[in-house]
This record gives C-alpha cells, sequence and structure tokens, in this order.
DNA sequence: GCCAACGTTGGC
DNA sequence: GCCAACGTTGGC
C-alpha cells in the first residue's frame, strides 16, 4: 500500500473539501528545525525498514505531530525546496481517476488544493517538513512526457490528511485511526508555469553529465530514488533547473 | 505493455 | 531482525 503520488479525494477538478479554512490558518512560530533526520539519512543512500517505515518516527512525536514528527532530529539545513509528482493522464485507481495535472490546480479554487493520497513514509516525513512559503515543483509523472511543468508554494503545512479515513477513497487506510493519523498533507498553490516544460529526459542528460563533472544535478534526488512522490531539492538543484528555463531544449 | 527498481509484508 | 515474496511506481 504504498501510494507516494497525489491522488485527490474523488472527481479531480471538483471542490475536495479542503480549501475554505486553508488560507487564513496561518501557523505561528515558522522558524523551527527545518529538516528531518529521515531525509539527512535518506539521503546518504541508506535503506533500512525502520527509515523507510517512519512507525518509529511517529511515535516520537510531540505535541504537534502533524508537523514535527520528521524534525525531531534535526540535521540542519537540507532543503527548502521540493519537488511533487502527479499524475496528468487519467488513470483508474478503485474505480477512481488520480489524474491531476497542473492544469488542474490551476483550476482550482484560489488555484490551491490539498496534497492528498502520499502514503509513503519518507514521503510524508518531507511533507511534515515543508514550511509554509517553501516553492516547489510541480512534477508530471506516468505520462507520455514526463518532466518538470511548474511552480507552487506551500500555504498550509501538514496536517491530517482525511483521505485516509474515507473507505471509498482509494487511499483509505484501516490501519490509520483518527485519534492518531498516519498520514499528513499539505496545500499548495499554484505559482506559475515553467517558461518551457522541462523534461526527465534532459534533466536525466544534466544528471548523467554532472555526475562527472561535479555540477548541480549530480544527486538530484529524482534519480537516485526514482520512486519517491515528494522529494527535496537543494538550492543549488532548484536555481539550476530554473536556469534550464532560458536555455534551448537540449 | 513491459519490467527494473524498490518499498512493504509476514514467516521464520 | 532477516529476507523472500509480493505489490507498486513510473520510465520507456
Amino acid at each position: 500500500m504504498s501510494r507516494p503520488r497525489k491522488r485527490l479525494a474523488g472527481t479531480s477538478g471538483s471542490g475536495n473539501g479542503c480549501d475554505a479554512q486553508r488560507l487564513f490558518a496561518i501557523p505561528g512560530g515558522v522558524l523551527k528545525n527545518r529538516n528531518p533526520l529521515v531525509t539527512d539519512k535518506g539521503l546518504s543512500g541508506k535503506r533500512t525498514k525502520t527509515e523507510n517505515s517512519g512507525e518509529a518516527l511517529a511515535e516520537v512525536e510531540d505535541s504537534n505531530p502533524q508537523k514535527t514528527s520528521a524534525t525531531k532530529n534535526c540535521v540542519k539545513n537540507l532543503s527548502s525546496h521540493w519537488l511533487m509528482k502527479s499524475e496528468p493522464e487519467s488513470r483508474l485507481e478503485k474505480g477512481v481517476d488520480v489524474k491531476f495535472s497542473i492544469e488542474d490546480l490551476k483550476a482550482q479554487p484560489k488555484q490551491t488544493t490539498c496534497w492528498d493520497g502520499v502514503r509513503n513514509y519518507q514521503a510524508r516525513n518531507f511533507l511534515r517538513a515543508m514550511k509554509l512559503g517553501e516553492e516547489a515543483f510541480f512534477y508530471h509523472s506516468n505520462c507520455k512526457e514526463p518532466g518538470i511543468a511548474g511552480l507552487m508554494k506551500i500555504v498550509k503545512e501538514a496536517y491530517p490528511d482525511h483521505t485516509q479515513f474515507e473507505k471509498s477513497n482509494p487511499h483509505y487506510d484501516p490501519s490509520s485511526k483518527e485519534d492518531n493519523p498516519k498520514w499528513s498533507m499539505v496545500d499548495v498553490q499554484f505559482v506559475r508555469m515553467m517558461k518551457r516544460f522541462i523534461p526527465l529526459a534532459e534533466l536525466k542528460s544534466y544528471h548523467q553529465a554532472h555526475k562527472a563533472t561535479g555540477g548541480p544535478l549530480k544527486n538530484m534526488t529524482l534519480f537516485s530514488r526514482q520512486r519517491l512522490s515528494i522529494q527535496p531539492l537543494t538550492q543549488e538543484e532548484f536555481d539550476f533547473v530554473l536556469s534550464l528555463e532560458e536555455k534551448e531544449p537540449s
């Protein structure tokens, strides 16, 4: 049951029931630990059950589990930029179309949506590390042309993903209890389209080249952890991807 | 549609 | 706690 990619609850494009209050719920105390230990361990390339299953982490939470579980062990300064995957083409999952493209995001009220359906502990921990105002690339996956389509920003920090409790939802998780939710989501708002679509293939060719030259994309998570649906980018990675907008497609 | 990569589950 | 079997992700 790993479902790292965003799925809209119910029909895509329609209101999803979590837009109403979010823009006005501005959490205080924004400047806390920025990075989870999992992040650090994760990036080191180790892979163990404990690290990936986040269950241990879930136990180590303080009074604000949705936001702080991942930040218990702070490393430092790893990331305030993100990449989030979503499928822009129709695909049925338990009879529900999980399509959600950047155009769909633009069409939402306030161009904002809750990023529900993430069912992978590592991805969830990254969601919980996200801070208000941070920027994320909207990545189109599992489609004709995978790649980075645009930019969005975090407008509400992690809170419980209501779809985990909805039996009819494709991402229903019977093992999660209302008084101790397992899964989190954030709200994101459309910022802009990329000036041009940045295809995965192009990113990959830079990644390959940079592995040899030590360039900015040499360790990009998109390639080192190909299945992770929510991933951090370093400042250098983020800036480099943005710089590609100005270049000719390669 | 294929299948490599890789996360999760559960028996032991 | 190990690890084989299984299921999913997602590029191609």
